[in-house]
This record gives structure tokens, C-alpha cells and sequence, in this order.
DNA sequence: CCGACAACCTGACGGC
DNA sequence: TGCCGTCAGGTTGTCG
């Protein structure tokens, strides 16, 4: 998935053809996604002017006139497709704007979602009623994390993972995040000092703040909405590098925790 | 509260 | 060339 720097990329670029806009034509292709798609999307978002977009976790959010919010998940492998040539088995939405444009969700793997919900009751959506704070805000912090952690026991790897301690992060970025702070993904939660908590923060920042700049990485299906790839892939410090250095010089291991990959490096990571 | 696991679904890739 | 097993960025739920 994307996850929040390519959420983030996304957001951006599909401001640049949407906000402002119209929406002339809305076209649900199939009722449901990992869950049902709103049967009245489409009699709601017809004629209705794009006002804005966020982002909030992984989530983008598209904002009408009309009181009215979609809120998109990428899931695994979804991504949006600007004025694609020809419309696929995978488009799943598609919204023509005013100026002629064509957006068209794409996700083969049908883990995303969409929702419609009441602009001023964002902060109900059921989905964001437990999530914790944004990784590049002001509440992020060492202080937070010291509380969010204090007592736990579960690996770090497994916590960082966890959206309501803090959200957006996924596999990949919570693997590049523990390398550079040098902490093993294993170390409980707990019990990491807070002088290191402050050091895994300033990660996660500059770990995401550098996807998002790179454009959002890409792995197999990522896409920007304008079609061109993300690179921020060839940054990447372990994930997917097993058996390859780690910039310390040391040899990056891989091993699964809950079913999931875990890149690292036992020599600088501990 | 925790970890392990399964489920949701399709496509890409490696091995034979 | 083709078949088969394995793996993939997420979320949600169950079970012990």
C-alpha cells in the first residue's frame, strides 16, 4: 500500500486536477470494495464542486460543496489513474470533471475502501475514531510516545504498526524507521529509553518526509496519479534487501513476525 | 493486553 | 510454455 507518503503523493496530485472541479459524471462500477461502496455515492457526488483535499492516516479525503466528504483507502494495491487510455476490470470508480477530466480508482486486490460521510462528522467516521496522532504533526513526540509505550511489552515493530498509537506507518516505512534509529524491531515498546524515543521519532519524520519529497516509492503497482513511479524505492536502507548491506556495513536479515516480513540489521539494531 | 493466524482478492514471480 | 506454490504496501476479527 501505499502508505502515507504515497497516500500523501497521491492526495497532491489529485488535487492538481480536482480541486475547484465539478463533477459531471460519477460512476461506481461495482457495489463493493473490501466492504460496500455507498449505493447513493453516486446520485450524491454528481454535480457537485471538489472544495478541497486532505489526507488524514492513509486515508484521502475529498471534500464537496455540498457538506458532503468521500474518503478513499488505498488498501494494498490501489492507486488513482488520470485520464487512463482505456478503463480496465480493476477501475472500480470513475469521476469526470468539468474540465474533462477522468480519475479513475484502480485496485485489483479490492482491499481499499470508499465512504461518504457528513464533512462536519469527519471525526465520527468509525474508521477514525481510534487513530492516533499523525506522524508529522506537532503531537508527535518523544513525550507521546513515552506514554503511548509505557508498559508494553509487544515489540516495537508490531507497536509502530499499530494505528492507533500514531498513523500512517506500514511495513516498509517501520522498517526503514527502526534501521535508522538503530533499535532492533523486536525491543519491546516499553522498554526503550526515552533519549531513543526522541532518536525513533526524528526517524519516522525524516524517513517519511523523504518519501514524500521522492514523490512516494513504489514497489509493484504504485503508481502517481499522473502515471509516472514514485523512486524512493532505491533509497530504501533494508526493506526488501535481505542479504545486502546495511549502510553500517553490516548484513540485512529478514524474518516474519505475525505473518509479516521484518527487514533489519542485527549489527546496528539492537 | 498479547501474539499468532486467517480472511478478504488478484497478480507477479520463481522453480520445475 | 505452463502449472503450482509463495509472496505482496492493510485492516479486521478470532482464538488461546
Amino acid at each position: 500500500m501505499p502508505e502515507l507518503p504515497e497516500v500523501e503523493t497521491t492526495v497532491r496530485g489529485l488535487r492538481t486536477v480536482l480541486e475547484g472541479q465539478e463533477l459531471t459524471e460519477v460512476t461506481p462500477r461495482r457495489p463493493d470494495l473490501r466492504r460496500a461502496i455507498p449505493p447513493d455515492l453516486r446520485q450524491r457526488l454528481t454535480g457537485a464542486t471538489v472544495i478541497g483535499l486532505r489526507r488524514r492516516a492513509k486515508y484521502g479525503l475529498i471534500d464537496t460543496d455540498r457538506g458532503d466528504t468521500l474518503i478513499f483507502h488505498l488498501g494494498m494495491s490501489g492507486r488513482w489513474r488520470i485520464d487512463p487510455g482505456e478503463i480496465g476490470r480493476h477501475d472500480h470508480l470513475l469521476l469526470k470533471t468539468g474540465a474533462g477530466h477522468v480519475l479513475a480508482l484502480n485496485d485489483p486486490r479490492r482491499f481499499g475502501s470508499l465512504d461518504l460521510v457528513d464533512s462536519d462528522e469527519i471525526a465520527a467516521f468509525a474508521s477514525f475514531m481510534a487513530l492516533g496522532p499523525e506522524p508529522l504533526g506537532p503531537e508527535f513526540k518523544a513525550s507521546y510516545l513515552a506514554d503511548a509505550l509505557n508498559g508494553r511489552l509487544a515489540p516495537i515493530k508490531a507497536l509502530l504498526l499499530d494505528q492507533r498509537v500514531v498513523a500512517g506507518l506500514g511495513n516498509i516505512y517501520v522498517c526503514e524507521a527502526l534501521n535508522l534509529a538503530k533499535i532492533h524491531p523486536g525491543t519491546a515498546g516499553g522498554k526503550i529509553a526515552r533519549t531513543k524515543l526522541g532518536t525513533l521519532v526524528k526517524a519516522i519524520r525524516a524517513v517519511l518526509g523523504a518519501a514524500i519529497e521522492a514523490g512516494g516509492s513504489t514497489l509493484r503497482d504504485y503508481a502517481r496519479p499522473d502515471g509516472e513511479l514514485g523512486y524512493f524505492s532505491k533509497q530504501w536502507r533494508v526493506y526488501g534487501r535481505e542479504g545486502e548491506h546495511c549502510p553500517c556495513g553490516g548484513t540485512v536479515n529478514r524474518r516474519a513476525d505475525g505473518g509479516r516480513s521484518t527487514f533489519f540489521c542485527p549489527k546496528c539494531q539492537r
